[in-house]
DNA sequence: AAGAAGATCGGCT
DNA sequence: GCCGATCTTCTTA
């Protein structure tokens, strides 16, 4: 167990995610990554944070018009252009942040792509969310991140980790799987939110436990 | 140059 | 369920 001000710190002692295990498509990587954990160690207020992934979305490849690497890469979105093991954050709504990870062989890849984070169920600094997220101590954990937004404002994730390379990164990084899912576990929809390449079942979400 | 759309969320009806 | 907030990118609505 690692020490932080506030007592000791669970998350800090599991594993990282490797990045071999993001050496694939985003369509692969992206149930893969439920039961991980996104860890924060704000740079702000030296607060760690951190939650269960239970919900991604995969994005990219030459074919999903609704990713934004489809259409070449802009200012905006060249993180997401990284090899596999990078975080692109981008604003949403002029008023959200949405974090994805980037994914593909380091080699090969020839297209952006990558998984984008959409819910968590929180695991440690849940007071640090609620306060993050405007909320008191009567709101439910199980809303605390409950969308992509609702993610980065309660992890303090925002442009200034757009890029960040995830092997090594002391602010944010993510965990190996702490549970092993059967496979009925896990529900494949079409992604939210989008008007194109609305067909593709590209969205994994842990299913709905007692908590939810 | 101007307007629409967008990987969202929260408040209001 | 609908709408507004607010910023970047893409299209010409």
């Amino acid at each position: 167990m690692s020490e932080t001000k506030h007592g000791k710190s669970w998350v800090l002692s599991i594993p990282r995610l490797t990045l071999a295990a993001l050496e694939h498509s985003a369509l692969e990587v992206a149930p893969n990554l439920l039961g991980c954990i996104l860890v924060s160690c704000s740079a702000t207020d030296g607060q760690i944070t951190a939650g269960m992934i239970t919900e991604t979305e995969a994005y990219g490849g030459p074919n999903d018009e609704a990713s934004h690497g489809y259409r070449g890469k802009t200012v905006r979105n060249s993180s997401f252009f990284l090899p596999r093991g990078h975080f692109y954050v981008y604003r949403s709504y002029g008023i959200h942040h949405c974090v994805n990870i980037t994914t593909g062989d380091v080699l090969l890849k020839k297209h952006a792509e990558g998984v984008l984070i959409r819910a968590l169920f929180p695991v440690e600094g849940i007071d640090t969310m609620r306060r993050r997220r405007g909320k008191d101590h009567t709101f439910p954990i199980s809303k605390l991140t409950a969308g992509p937004g609702m993610v980065t404002q309660a992890l303090c994730i925002s442009i200034e980790h757009d890029g960040l390379p995830l092997k090594n990164a002391t602010s944010l990084w993510i965990t190996q799987p702490i549970r092993v899912f059967i496979k009925d576990a896990i529900t494949i929809t079409p992604r939210i939110g989008i008007t194109k390449s609305q067909e593709l079942n590209w969205r994994f979400r842990l299913q709905a436990t007692s908590t939810n």
